[in-house]
DNA sequence: ACTCATTATGACATCGGTGTCATGATATCG
DNA sequence: CGATATCATGACACCGATGTCATAATGAGT
């Protein structure tokens, strides 16, 4: 491979001058130039950036820790959304930063992280940002001082900066809109109790029922799914969650899912007892998982989980902190997502609605 | 960052002395050695590559050009087996070679890919690997000579060292275990016969008809899909074909389809129509996308598209290469998978089992 | 104790760029 | 035309690790 000094030689410049012309410095005659640019095309040069490297002591690489890899599409069946969609809005705001991304992937091994830091370590990375396939805290094994960290979706006790979905904007929001839509009575059938999304997003639904004047209903809010995969009881829990709905005396108009995947699961289920969608009840998701939302008949009401967003942001916050530019900000920071409209949601007029479209046509 | 000069000033030893400890080189005195292994975990010393590669002239880098991160998931819905997995296969066999794995993803833009290959290069990798997202031929900008080069799932004119999957086999392989289950009229419903797969696994389709002496009917062979996503065109040429199908005097027992998401798509096409599967149709898909073929009911028969396996060959070539330990074969190296089971195609006793059945049990 | 063979360690140069400073070549102006 | 400012270029050192070679420390054998 060809270097400076073979450009230099063959151009009959020093390689400080090959050094000028392919970094745009200063000025260099415009012969001296042009004979350089035909040698490195003649030769085939490319800087290297090893060599680049060691002089600016700087690497221009970010380092990015994931599962979403080596787990991605085999899991789709049995989970939320995909951590890959927060791998690529890295990927896209990273691009337009010059720095190179090193991905590493854990193959879901989290034992194999502290040796993947240290790989990052030795190519002396700039940045670091470790990406967790949900909201959880994760406790990392820590890195050296010099080198910035940003977790994305997930966070620590230590401080570090951190990206998280605002789940608890996201139900709430989501519910306003179901109360918006005329229902009072609505259920949440939440993921595990365990999960942190979930302690967020319940205290999302509850507040925005208090904040209607709508008292809550012990028997509407039912934990409904399990945080290990297991087929069998999932769909044993689902399906007893929905009996007991069904079973009330007062049956409620809505139900909110844990994620798209439970309202999916839910319609065959709700189907199955001949319940109509979205006329017997109406559903909502949660994630807008679009390969679910958008399929679905009727398509899936839900909140967005703004995986892209968070990588984005992420990404933004990791080059600040590299830069030096980092304005001061609350961590984690959060990242919230609109709600996704579909048609498992009717509208119930209510007796407001209904004196007012005496007098209009209700779209 | 600590260096290795921090480490020996730290010891009180040469640099060099602290490099034959990190190395494990040669003799180094016990005493010495300690002395200098507690600097560097006191100063948290790790040596960089980039001094390292350019003493050596060896990055320890190979690059990985792909689309599989950027669009993977979004078009799970609307084509084959995703490419995600050769890249999972690839790191999966990078891991134990020691080197590391530089992924570029193209984000779908074709354009993009000398300005990826340009960063490789700065790079100084070793090795690169190009991934296509379907079996086709590729034309890339030429790399320098001493960068090696692998295509995973494409090939171009130049001979350039490829691995693709042997679709002929594959489609061999199926339908002679059609006709092994008794099945004598199989109708097979192409992908766009301008992909190279189909061009492969239609031979593959003949031949095994061939060997079994089934004489070729030209109505049971009929390209029913597109090579550019088109939803209701789609649905249309699928309908089309199966009811042309169905409506033969004499209406095949098993149809094989261009590949797992077809079939998932005829299923819901013959229910329709009150087929009844695999009773009175049997059918047989391509690429075993588990997520398909375990899920639908009754379970999809279907070949292998060994993508992991094309993954792992690639990597193994390229490190050949790399080391120059590469043993001459043929090009391009064609990955077979088996034929996978499933309940969607039922035996069909011929004559011979039946009388073979009067004296043993049928399993 | 003294040679000779190991063993243990260090000095130095090198990999490929680029910052610093110096010097040579042009241009500008009185 | 000569002095000075400006432009163009090069010499040299350095970033961090390590191969080469030299030298110092240790041990073995007589």
């Amino acid at each position: 491979m060809a270097t400076i000094y073979d450009v230099a030689r063959t151009s009959g410049v020093s390689p400080k001058t090959v050094s000028r012309v392919i970094n745009g410095d200063q000025a260099v005659k415009k012969a001296t130039r042009d004979k350089v640019e035909t040698a490195i095309s003649a030769l085939g040069y490319v800087p290297s950036t090893a060599a680049r490297a060691m002089r600016s002591n700087k690497s221009g690489l970010v380092g990015l820790i994931t599962g979403a890899i080596s787990l991605s599409p085999n899991r789709t069946e049995n989970s939320g959304l995909p951590d890959l969609f927060i791998v690529q809005g890295i990927q896209k705001a990273m691009e337009a930063s010059g720095k190179t991304l090193l991905i590493a992937d854990t193959g879901g091994k989290m034992d194999r992280v502290p040796q993947l830091i240290r790989t990052f370590e030795e190519h002396r990375v700039e940045g670091l940002i470790y990406v967790a396939d949900h909201h959880r805290k994760v406790e990392l094994p820590s890195v050296s001082a010099a080198t910035k960290l940003v977790l994305a979706n997930c966070y620590d006790d230590r401080g570090t900066p951190a990206v998280l979905p605002d789940d608890y904007r996201g139900q709430f929001n989501l519910v306003k809109a179901l109360i918006a839509k005329g229902h009072r009575r609505i259920a949440y059938l939440t993921l595990s109790p365990r999960l942190e999304a979930t302690i967020h997003r319940k205290k999302g639904y509850q507040d925005a029922l208090a904040q209607a004047g709508i008292a809550q209903a012990p028997e509407l809010l039912i934990p409904a799914d399990l945080d290990i995969p297991d087929h069998d009881a999932e769909e044993q829990l689902l399906w007893d969650a929905l009996d007991r709905l069904l079973s009330l005396p007062d049956v409620p108009t809505a139900i909110c899912f844990g994620n798209d995947r439970m309202a999916m699961r839910a319609y065959g289920i709700l189907r199955s007892r001949g319940v109509s969608l979205p006329d017997d009840v109406s559903v909502a998701g949660y994630d807008n998982h679009k390969m679910i939302t958008q399929t679905l008949y009727p398509t899936l009401m839900s909140a967005e989980l703004p995986y892209a967003a968070i990588g984005i942001r992420a990404t933004e916050m990791l080059l600040d902190m590299i830069n030096g530019t980092l304005t001061a900000q609350t961590n984690p920071m959060l990242v919230s997502g609109p709600v996704t409209p579909g048609n498992s949601v009717r509208d119930i007029p209510t007796s407001i609605t209904k004196i007012s479209s005496i007098g209009r046509t209700t779209k």
